[in-house]
RNA sequence: UCCCCGAUGGUGUAAUGGUAACACACUGGUUUUUGGUACCAAUAUUUCAGGUUCGAGUCCUGGUCGGGGAACCA
């Protein structure tokens, strides 16, 4: 191994994830010609999650980076919980992450008649049997782990007996759960998948593509593993629940005699504080703890995408994730800090005020406004700089005066002086309180020669704040979000249900926000800082152009421990 | 009870028989017209017991712990 200590250039290999090793060594010994073809295979059941974007990134990623393509597949074998609607999101948010299925947009569904004809190629080499039995009695049969299975009865039938009564099954004529085909493989394997899987089941249901076409449908493991091999996929890769499945996967392959697919697993992203499982995500929706698939703090791509995340966020964080078998709960921080990283760098800067009081500068002249200018991004030197109203009657946050603070305490307070961002350093002079308590105005001077960029007059200000003028201000609601769960990990309680553990206060709406005036022109999907208070964009599904709505994607890191 | 997979700081990921490293989080400091950013520093790691070897996180054996596995779901 070469080390580069003298080399000041030496840019330091990265070291390879153990898929992209097998990717090369294949790759180098001109294993499937050289090509790299991968495939991303959602089920159109439900909205892609965040657990998908790792998926996407990996399969498309991979591809990619090795010119090879990748296509998208929708696995719509069972027409019961699938939807246009479903294949339209997929479509969406994949394309919305950055990547293109250059290899091209297929449908299991698509191979319908080919599966057939496997099935019925399998039937005439023995290799399968229509079974009569119930599903209870099928079940009863499979043994247990570590106990061997007994044999259907009917296991042995012959093979034209089988091709007979299972194009009696694709002819509809017989009843749902009547009978299946079932590959024969051996009933006492220590993997229970390989004791004679059901491989085609009736099903009286419309699919969302092949209308009523068929009454049959292929199992997961009869279609799978032979789409990929008629696509021609080199590297099919997926989760670690489908170890126990590749078995079966190169067995189909191997007694068909079809092109071999390699199946490699990897181990899915799990995250902290929320849940990952379509099918949970689903029953969100339906109960109604949440405003859809998009909500906000779902973490669903289109729920992100709303919430104000960005592709690149998304996609550097699942780089920074990594690939690995072993199974992990990510930090949600992680995520957070990818998103702040990419918008720190990117997001224009503006003022917004969430809980208003007055600040009344004292001692500047009424009904006079003067507009200074200020920079949209510091991180950003081409980003430029614009003009922002000032005058006499400003809004400012509640929670940045104190009646009493002590020495650690930068903002306003009684005898402190603070600088105002971006213009004049001001000084306190009184406050007004209503009768419950609560402070409503704060009353201040400014000091004329302190003006941002200009300032000689020597005065020094530790804290800084940010404000809006009045008369310019642009009224909005804006929603602040919490988890979505109370708990670390909602599904890993024995006997609790996740539901549960739903943050009551995850959404918090927070109206009469006063915003700097060009605000009121804000652009969909683009996000904003708003300085002191985190990242926000329009909502897409409530903003209006006469009634904003902002969410607020994640706050700035908190360095302050007051 | 049987099969498969895994185990490296708080969380992830690397080290491919040769000085255990990187990122996030946490803590402290410097800079700062965002208590942000940037920069610096500090804390902290190989599941256990044997074995092979000059040398083991890495290879072997066994244990422990964790995950997955019996659906006419994917």
């Amino acid at each position: 191994m070469s080390n580069h200590l003298n080399a000041e250039d030496a840019t330091p290999e990265k070291s390879l994830n153990f898929i992209e090793q097998k990717l090369e060594a294949d790759l180098a010994a001109g294993k499937h010609g050289g090509r790299i073809l991968t495939r991303f295979p959602p089920e159109p059941n439900g909205y892609l999650h965040i657990g998908h974007a790792k998926a996407i990134c990996v399969s498309f990623g991979l591809a990619e980076k090795y010119g090879g393509k990748t296509n998208l597949r929708f696995d719509d074998t069972n027409p019961e919980k699938e939807s246009v609607e479903y294949v339209d999101a997929i479509r969406r948010d994949v394309r919305w992450l950055g990547f293109e299925w250059k290899g091209g947009e297929f449908y299991t569904s698509d191979y319908f008649d080919r599966l057939y004809e496997l099935a019925l190629q399998l039937i005439d080499d023995g290799h399968a049997y229509v079974d009569n039995q119930s599903p209870d009695e099928i079940a009863a049969q499979k043994g247990a782990p570590g106990r061997a299975g007994t044999a259907s009865p009917f296991r042995d039938r012959a093979p034209a007996e089988n091709r007979r009564l299972f194009e009696e099954m694709k002819r509809g004529e017989c009843e749902e759960g009547s009978r299946v085909l079932r590959a024969k493989i051996d009933m006492a394997h220590d993997n229970m998948l390989m004791r004679d899987p059901v491989i085609y089941r009736i099903k009286f249901v419309e699919h969302h593509r092949t209308g009523k076409d068929w009454v049959i449908y292929p199992m997961y493991d009869f279609a799978h593993g032979q789409s990929d091999s008629m696509e021609q996929i080199t590297h099919s890769l997926c989760s670690l629940e489908f170890e126990n499945h590749r078995p079966l996967y190169n067995w189909f392959i191997s007694t068909l005699g079809i092109y071999p697919s390699e199946q490699t697993e990897f181990a899915r992203l799990n995250l902290n504080y929320t849940i990952m499982s379509k099918r949970k995500l689903l029953r969100l929706v339906e109960d109604g703890a949440v405003d859809g698939w998009d909500d906000p703090r779902m973490p669903t791509i289109s729920g992100l995408r709303r919430r104000g995340y960005t592709p690149q966020a998304i996609r550097e964080f699942a780089e920074r994730v990594g690939v690995a078998k072993r199974n992990n709960v990510i930090d949600y921080s992680l995520l957070e800090w990818a998103l702040r990283d990419d918008l720190n760098r990117r997001a224009p800067r503006v003022m917004a005020v969430l809980r208003p009081i007055k600040l009344t500068v004292l001692n500047y002249p009424e009904g006079e406004t003067e507009w200074l200018p200020t920079v949209n991004n510091p991180e950003d030197e081409e980003s430029g700089t614009r003009e922002i109203p000032f005058g006499r009657e400003l809004w400012m946050e509640a929670e940045d005066f104190k009646v009493e603070a002590n020495k650690k305490w930068f903002r306003l307070a009684p005898g402190k002086t603070v600088r105002l961002k971006s213009a004049f350093i001001v000084e306190y002079v009184d406050h007004v309180v209503d009768s419950q308590g609560a402070v409503t105005e704060v009353q201040v001077n400014y000091i004329p020669n302190s003006k941002s960029g200009q300032d000689v007059s020597g005065v020094k200000a530790k804290g800084t704040l940010h404000w809006v003028e009045a008369s310019h201000a642009v009224d909005a609601e804006v929603r602040l979000y919490d988890r979505l769960f109370m708990e670390a990990e909602p599904e890993g309680h024995d006997g609790r249900d996740y539901m549960e553990f739903v943050n009551p206060d995850s959404l918090e709406i927070v109206s009469g926000c006063k915003l700097e005036p060009s605000l009121a022109n804000a652009l969909e999907e683009t996000v904003y800082q708003f300085t002191r208070l985190g990242y926000f964009t329009t909502d897409s599904k409530y903003s209006k152009p006469g009634h904003l709505v902002f969410n607020r994607a994640v706050t700035l890191k908190d360095g302050w421990k007051g």
